[in-house]
DNA sequence: TGCATATCCTACAAAATTAGTAGGGATTAA
DNA sequence: TTAATCCCTACTAATTTTGTAGGATATGCA
């Protein structure tokens, strides 16, 4: 299951994205909007800066805006960003890979299984954007 | 990420598996053989069979076994009896549904996508199972 | 220059979950 | 009736998640 924090980075992801291409945003506003927490709020969006997703202006008239479109930001990246792996195993993780003791991994059938499981949702989570995401509701009031 | 208690209900579940149709396994074996520390071993069996999917017998010569063909057990369910949730969001799951709050589920883009997730996930974890788990390793010693 | 407005940074704390242990009870075979 | 084995309740330790506190830093504007 994805973190509760990975779920406000997505509803803030989202309340930037209806925005794209207008002023930037403030956290103060979207902690209201969205009901998030304003500090935890405040972690989130930051991290999301730094992995390059969002920029940010300081002082009057500052606030947060998506650095890229809103269709070229998939779901399996904000995943990895926030919430982390996306396989079911470490051994099977492609951006958190780590070894498991105890099993070789030419036979190991529990890996085989896992790795079909990890394509078949990433095939999705790769695919569906942000712009996806918010399609239906791009009027939460101009 | 699958929690470790559910990796070693997968291993415990492949030993038992490539054991299937022989006498019963003694906890102590199956902990000895997969690296399970043997109290915490207990107590995932016992979940498992509770589930229906093990049955035991107690006394000398007694231990473990499957109560079904590892071809009828698939991973999801496992999965769900010592993990939880497969779904990445708690009102998109089928098994553990969670209404969440102030999102209006006939119109929240997420969810559509998580579902779609949700979907090509299980269409594999469902399908697979413990027998195709074990194939090429069906030789631990006899 | 100086003040108000924002983001940014470090550190801490509380709550929840996961992982594992302890100790004995109940059942069965011989 | 004893040894073997699973079963049950409860606890503890470690880790992760979910926040909070308090100030530092940068920006726009008068």
């Amino acid at each position: 299951m994805l973190s509760k924090k990975t779920q406000y980075a997505f509803k803030a992801l989202e309340y930037l994205a209806i925005q794209h291409g207008k002023e930037p945003v403030k956290i103060s506003e979207i902690s209201k909007q969205q009901k998030i927490p304003l500090k935890f709020l405040e972690n989130i969006l930051v991290e999301l800066k730094n992995a390059g997703m969002l920029e940010s202006k300081k002082g009057k008239g500052g606030g947060y805006m998506l650095k890229v479109s809103p269709k070229n930001i998939n779901l399996a990246t904000v995943i990895r960003i926030i919430n982390g792996p996306i396989a079911l195993l470490p051994c099977v993780s492609l951006n958190f890979y780590e070894k498991c003791k105890d099993c070789n991994e030419e036979t190991c059938g529990m890996r085989k299984m896992m790795i079909i499981a990890r394509d078949a949702t990433l095939k999705i989570l790769e695919k569906k954007t942000m712009a996806d995401m918010i399609k239906g509701e791009l009027t939460i009031e101009n």
